[in-house]
DNA sequence: TCATATTGATTCAATATATGCATTAATGTG
DNA sequence: CACATTAATGCATATATTGAATCAATATGA
């Protein structure tokens, strides 16, 4: 069978090539040397060539044996990088963590671990990939995606959700809105005025249109666009309001926007961390799970 | 110990990654499923690492496996192709033969076994060392060449030499010559000419100055050139005669040049196959030299 | 010239390693 | 929930590797 050769064969060889002498050479592979002899021996008889001219007082090298010396160098060289490179990738000097974690969450949620863990493990590629509910729970399953920030109905057997945080919808409107100056908002006062929302693909809107649909409520809708954050903008553009998660909007020392709370029944989201069922976790990525649930870990009890 | 990895664990690893399950990888690899499983368990444990993640119904790539991968599939690459490389190497259809060969004799022995050997291996690069005796016998002594066709004289306890041919010294002069005319040349005829002389660095002048002093005659040099193809040119420019190796003459359709019989004592270089005795020689140069003797190797006699 | 030292190869017994078979544990599937 | 299929494990056995002792060949130096 060929295949059936060791790189300490290729080792000694390339020792006893450079060193010329059987017995230095096993001196340095901490080998006897009737011991590296009969390595040698195999080898040439394995790949059925003639490596080694000896004599007994010196060795050198058969043509065919100089031509194979590179070659085999190259081959332990590959196989210690590759060591070194493994080495590095388990002690965490390198390696990717790849997220697929909801537009919003992300400026939310990740922006402060990110900075801890890059500090912590400065040769760690991080790679976000901001994309909806829907493809963000298929990324975590193919395993394209080491975990998921995602709602908590973004749910399937294939994973497991951790909740982080629960994040209201609110009503987003300009400062200048009419409703803007009333003391609470009630679902009539939204047949008012133009409503913007998003398409009905979208995760946020499926959760939105069940909850209300329980209580007998419907909006209508005037504008649709697909992200959430087209739709603060136009808001903010006085086109509209929008029935948005909180986590969306600016903070409060914001010009023209503003929020107010909306009526029962209290609608939110549950977001949190998706781990897929059946691919384990790298631990590059647990140690990054792990400093994000130090910082987000308590945020469900409020 | 490190190193201690076969070849054949590389490819049971890639095999597994590949099909994406030990027990098809065990078949193709004419193995057992647990043999198979220990190997990959033997491989992990050697790069402390883990290389691919099991389940019970399927076996996937750890991160760190994905990225060793290719790196194993490329240090199978190198091994295969040196396989192949040599194989090549030692059935004659690649490689270099390196004759270290008096220019002279190259013009004579050589063209027509190369003109066969190249036939018989059109793989093979032939090199010719054009050089001196001396050169030449240090680069087979060195193990630069792989043999030489050399002079007797030009010996040593470290080659073994092989005749192929005696080669007399003749006297080289114009057609138009008045020694031309001659019936037979007498030394003394040679005092009455402007004579062309190699330097003494040179065996072939060696050869003669011990030859011709051992019978009291000596010559008296006019022109001194180095090699003996500059001598026969200004031969034929008329600036004198030369005692040269009847070897070096052009055929005897020559326009200007001729030749004749220099009286006794009958002075003679032999021209043989040098062959270092403490280099082997290579299987390929063996080929070559097989063929030429088969070419020269009954000379002598004549 | 001959004893000596050094080289690589060989022999042999002990050990280490790899293998296959039978079996177990785990987990998708119908 | 039984069944089929997967990878791992226990164990006996075959194979390979090893070092110590020894051999054969050959430079070296007196």
């Amino acid at each position: 069978m060929t295949h059936r050769l060791e790189f300490l064969d290729l080792q000694a060889f390339i020792l006893v090539a450079e060193l010329g002498s059987f017995h230095e050479a096993a001196q340095r592979l901490h080998l006897s040397q009737p011991a590296l002899s009969r390595r040698i021996q195999k080898l040439e008889e394995l790949l059925e060539v003639e490596l080694l001219e000896r004599t007994t007082r010196r060795t050198h090298l058969t043509p065919i044996g100089a031509d194979f010396l590179p070659r085999a160098r190259r081959m332990i060289e590959e196989y210690e990088s590759s060591i070194l490179n493994m080495r590095e990738l388990a002690t965490h000097q390198k390696g990717t963590v790849t997220i697929a974690c909801l537009p919003t969450a992300a400026f939310y949620f990740l922006p402060s671990v990110i900075r801890g863990f890059s500090e912590a493990w400065p040769g760690i590629r991080i790679r976000i990939l901001d994309v909806s509910a829907n493809e963000g729970l298929q990324r975590v399953i193919n395993g394209e995606a080491d975990f998921g920030i995602n709602m908590f109905s973004a749910q399937s057997a294939e994973v497991s959700f951790t909740p982080l945080l629960r994040d209201p919808f609110v009503l987003a409107l300009r400062s200048d809105h009419p409703l803007a100056a009333k003391k609470s908002i009630q679902w009539a006062d939204l047949e008012q005025v133009r409503l913007i929302t998003v398409s009905r693909d979208s995760g946020n809107r499926t959760l939105l249109d069940n909850a209300l649909s329980a209580e007998g409520i419907r909006l209508n809708s005037f504008y649709e666009v697909q992200h959430l954050s087209t739709s603060l903008g136009l808001v903010e553009s006085g086109l509209g309001v929008a029935i948005l998660p909180k986590m969306t909007m600016p903070g409060p020392d914001h010009d023209t926007l503003c929020s107010r709370e909306l009526p029962e029944p209290r609608i939110q989201r549950t977001i949190g961390l998706v781990r897929s069922s059946s691919h384990s976790i790298s631990s590059t990525a647990q140690l990054f799970i792990d400093m994000l649930l130090e910082h987000w870990g308590n945020s469900t009890d409020s």
